[in-house]
RNA sequence: GGACCUGUGGUGCAGCUAGGAGUGCACGCCGGCCUGUCAAGCCGGAGGUCGCGGGUUCAAAUCCCGUCAGGUCCGCCA
């Protein structure tokens, strides 16, 4: 393929030695000019695939993002003169014509990389930072990530099957947008929040292995990692197990590494999500960060220790953490209360003292018993100058702080470092007890139970695994998925555990229900966020920045205004009116 | 719904703790000089309701209250 067309011969990047003596004709924005009076100009020419100095004989009299055609000749730069810093620095275009094909007013912030600039100034000119090198490289990873999950999944035989994005309101899980109907008043369509039903639909009518890159809408909150429409890839296929959906997914998602980073990453480690909770406190570990919690709750079995006495003690060792200072310890223990727990006991570890015990920095230290003092340093590894972090409380509190202050101590951005992808398995199908007294599904009303947890859905439901994973990649979640129920019976006893009645899955998911009469056969399915896997792998800490045109937190975009209020007309057309805004 | 951080010429900052004239730095911009620069250099210049509103004060970029915008997080995201 060329990149060539009837306007220039190729690219600024590409230009390169074994073009000397060529007459080229590039096109693009001039990126910075260096004038010598009115006999020479350095001109540096940028397209998305980089810059190339052009020499003009005699006075340029141009202005930076210009849009123009230069034709020159390339030729070796004189010796000496080469600039290793750009790619085409050996070369440049010498005796050059520069026809400008349109004037440019100064733009708001240099079209450079290093120029630090306020996101709000270049969400407002996005067009402009759009032409920033780490715009292109981002955005033209994701076509690569993106064309390479294609090329995986159209080879393991998946069929692409685009699904409706005015699909019918479903009163279940995250807040959806409203699309109000003009030719049906006061009705509304909603946009999907995923293809879920829609793909297991497709299930029913007979594709067995379905993909989409498709786009899906929650109107939630936003945040670094969350914005009202992402891009996941969604799939589901017939006559599989879990075995087979992990499967297809890694394949996908390690082709799609490969394309990003040049190396195809190992298989995909895997632990349940009980482990992910015990020795990570999180359904998304980062297993880049080397240490994990340890038990402690056999050290203070028998303690006098107040603050001990608690159903579970976790222990965390923070590497070379003793340096931490008071105020900085202080700030940890108010840390961990207001992720819930009572408290935070804090050791720093010195060396061992007369009596061949580990040295304690601790408040806590004197009322330790030897026991509890040596107990402490063995179980976590801790060596003097780290720090041990513990928290005493009921397990999956315990957990969740103590595994909150690894990541927020031990942890590092989340493009540093390898990628370390995992998978978390045997989720619980419910999540907790409403105030109705009904369990809440963990993941959607149709996941498969484990087998062998059936029969407890109604006595110990919490305890209930399902067949339930998600993808997890340094500390990410990527993205989840399950095996579906498809038989009539074990979906009424997931209903009526849920507390819902014949009426309420009638009304809610009748649709689904009522395909499923007529021959549905076992499936299973993923979806995973495109986003965040290309921030991770672009080493970028907010997906916004591998979206070309994303809102702001509060739903903005900046660049058009939206969302808007509509004009009187189209209201009245679409049969709304709207109260008075805040 | 809540917590915290930020808001000063086009851009990025300093100034704010301890009130005293829109003060400073870097980049950019405009003009001039300059025939090998490359984040060109040198000389000169323009450009700001200090986010907005209110309060305290003889005096507010600075202190107080409110509000808006951007960001990070909690809630929320079946």
């Amino acid at each position: 393929m060329t990149s060539a067309t009837s306007m220039r011969t190729g690219l600024c990047g590409e230009v390169g030695v074994a073009d000397v003596g060529k007459e080229v004709r590039l096109c693009g924005w001039v990126a910075r000019r260096r004038e010598h009076g009115e006999h020479l100009a350095f001109v540096d020419l940028r397209d998305r695939s980089g810059i190339v100095q052009c020499v003009v004989e005699g006075s340029a009299d141009l202005r930076s993002e210009y849009v123009v055609a230069v034709r020159g000749t390339v030729r070796r730069r004189p010796p000496g003169m080469e600039n290793p810093a750009l790619a085409t620095g050996e070369v440049e275009v010498g005796d050059c014509t520069v026809e400008v094909l349109a004037t440019a007013e100064p733009p708001p912030f240099v079209v450079e990389d290093r120029a630090e600039v306020d996101e709000a100034v270049r969400l407002r000119y996005r067009y402009v930072d759009l032409r920033r090198p780490r715009m292109q490289a981002n955005l033209r990873l994701r076509a690569a990530v993106v064309g390479a999950i294609r090329r995986a999944m159209d080879r393991q035989g998946f069929c692409e099957v685009e699904t409706p994005l005015l699909w019918a309101p479903t009163p279940e899980g995250a807040r959806e947008f409203a699309v109000p109907s003009r030719l049906h008043r006061g009705a509304f369509y909603v946009l999907p929040q995923s293809p879920q039903i829609a793909k297991q639909l497709l299930m029913v009518g007979g594709f067995d292995r379905y993909y989409q890159i498709a786009r899906c809408l929650r109107d939630e909150d936003l945040r670094a990692d969350r914005q009202f429409e992402f891009t996941q890839l969604d799939m589901e296929a017939s006559f599989v197990t879990q075995e087979d959906v992990l499967g297809f997914v890694s394949e996908a998602v390690l082709e799609a590494a490969e394309t990003a980073t040049g190396e195809r990453p190992p298989a995909i480690d895997r632990m349940t999500w009980a482990e992910a909770l015990d020795r990570y406190g999180t359904d998304k570990p980062d297993l880049r960060i080397p240490t994990a919690l340890v038990d402690l709750s056999e050290v203070f079995a028998k303690t006098e220790v107040r603050a001990f006495t608690a159903p579970t003690v976790k222990g965390l060792r923070v590497v070379g953490g003793a340096a931490t200072s008071r105020s900085g310890l202080d700030a940890l223990v108010e840390r961990a209360k207001a992720l819930g727990a009572a408290g935070l006991a804090w050791f720093r570890v010195t060396e061992h003292g007369e009596d061949g015990l580990p040295g304690l920095d601790s408040p806590l230290a004197r009322v330790l018993s030897d026991a509890e003092r040596a107990g402490l340093v063995r179980a976590t590894g801790a060596v003097p100058g780290d720090l041990v972090l513990a928290v005493a409380d009921e397990h999956r509190t315990a957990c969740t702080v103590l595994g909150q202050l690894r990541v927020e101590v031990a942890g590092t951005p989340v493009g540093q470092g390898p990628y370390r992808y995992v998978w978390v398995v045997e989720f619980p199908l419910f999540e907790s007890i409403a105030a109705d007294g009904h369990p809440v599904a963990a993941h959607h009303p149709f996941t498969m139970p484990h087998p062998d947890d059936v029969e407890r859905m109604k006595t110990d439901p919490l305890s209930v695994r399902s067949q339930a994973y998600d993808l997890v990649l340094n500390g990410w979640e990527l993205g989840s998925g399950s095996v579906r129920i498809h038989r009539a019976d074990i979906q009424a006893r997931v209903f009526s555990a849920l507390g819902i009645s014949d009426e309420d899955a009638a009304s809610r998911f009748g649709f689904l229900m009522g395909a499923f009469r007529y021959g549905a056969p076992p499936h299973a399915g993923f979806a995973f966020g495109i986003d965040r896997l290309i921030a991770v792998l672009a080493g970028e800490e907010s997906i916004r920045e591998v979206i070309a045109f994303p809102k702001t937190q509060s739903g903005a975009d900046l660049l058009t205004g939206a969302p808007k209020e509509l004009p009187a007309s189209q209201l009245a057309e679409l049969g709304l009116r709207t109260a008075q805004p805040r």
